[in-house]
DNA sequence: GGAGTTCCTTTACATTGCGTCACGTAATGT
DNA sequence: ACATTACGTGACGCAATGTAAAGGAACTCC
């Protein structure tokens, strides 16, 4: 689910209902489109996403730039689709019990954030998206709108069975959990998955009923 | 209190009782400190950080690029500086209670964050902090660490007072709080007072101990 | 098989920011 | 006067950017 658009269209595993245009020409190379993000994952390993740039990930690939650059046009729309691999977060959890969904979700993210291109990346990433609206949207649908729509649907629910105050608002919610999460693991470098169940431990507390307030630890 | 290490020493307020050396030659221009400054901010602001250019700030400055070599060795120093002017944050809230105390530091830092040169240069300040380690911890220990500090006491006295749980851990309620703060208003750009205090009111909630919940909202 | 199209590489180019330097001049102290 | 530092000007080599031209390669359609 590429969130750049490509040069060239219908390229991807998308079934749609148009008539399957065929692409004239030469075909792209499957293999330097593997080759170009693994190399751009390793840099962003080593160096950082400052210092990633587009000849260093060329050289590093075995490609030329030019090539690199009919892909992909900006260091953002690299990065991103290079970390963008692997991140199957499909398969949200929605078991029922409110409190073990959450710490689900979170731990979950928490995997998807711990992988060190991501870890390199994703601050610069934030930089970059602030001054290109189209792919920071185009970022945000793909990656975080699923996530927060799911736990909006948890919320709600929990509200519904009275197990969480009406009050709380899952938009807020949401950003409570996940900047901690970034916080903890890409700003300070901390990986500690524990630190993902107390986030999620706490925050639920919080958004607990008074008057059903369990008594656990 | 400039984390750089300037090239010309002793030029703050710092009261030591070193010998007091006077530096020879020509001072400093200081008015070119305040231009260059309010440049930097200005730049932040209009374009971002990923466009701030020392050129650029030169020229809005009325000051030659090498002057501004002369006090800052980098970008990310001159970004820091121009955005810590303002940011007193001494005198953290003490009172005894810690639902308002927590309140209070949350709010002061939401209004610190808040201010647009903060919001253009925080990410990207975060990125170059990745990779020079030295400028990372002597802005963490002069912006952060006392807050965490007092955070840490805050929570040390309310577990003795009996108010808050005793395996609550101080950093990482510190992350989870000021994660979620940088979330909304840095990442999001949502700049709602409402927020800071929700966040704080469902951590504070979140670490009550269960006996000692109060049923209010 | 030939025409048309796209891919890829190589080489090259102008542009921009970087970081630093040398020079001349200005402003301070001893 | 003298040493020392600050500042502006102009310039430098370096690196990355983004683009372009030219030539061979791979593919489809006719």
């Amino acid at each position: 689910m590429p969130v750049v658009e490509r040069n060239r269209s219908e390229r991807d595993d998308a079934p749609s209902d148009e008539p399957q245009v065929v692409p004239l020409g030469r075909p792209r190379d499957p293999a330097i489109d593997d080759a170009v993000l693994a190399a751009t994952r390793a840099v962003l390993i080593e160096m950082g996403y400052s210092k990633l740039t587009f000849d260093l990930v060329a050289r590093r690939a075995g490609v030329s730039r030019p090539t690199i650059y009919r892909r992909w046009p900006t260091k953002a729309h690299l990065a991103h689709e290079s970390i963008y691999r692997g991140s199957a977060l499909a398969s949200l959890p929605d078991t029922g019990d409110f409190a073990a969904d959450v710490r689900s979700m979170l731990r979950r993210s928490f995997s998807s954030y711990a992988r060190p291109e991501v870890r390199a990346a994703l601050p610069g990433l934030i930089v970059d998206l602030h001054s290109d609206p189209a792919l920071r949207s185009s970022v945000l649908d793909g990656l975080e709108q699923p996530v927060r729509r799911h736990l909006a649907h948890l919320v709600e629910t929990a509200v519904a069975r009275g197990e969480v105050r009406a009050d709380i608002d899952a938009d807020a919610l949401f950003d409570a959990l996940y900047g901690a999460l970034i916080q903890r693991v890409i700003v300070r470098g901390l990986v500690d998955l524990e630190f993902a169940d107390a986030v999620a431990d706490l925050v639920v507390r919080g958004t607990r009923t008074p008057s059903k307030g369990r008594a656990d630890g």
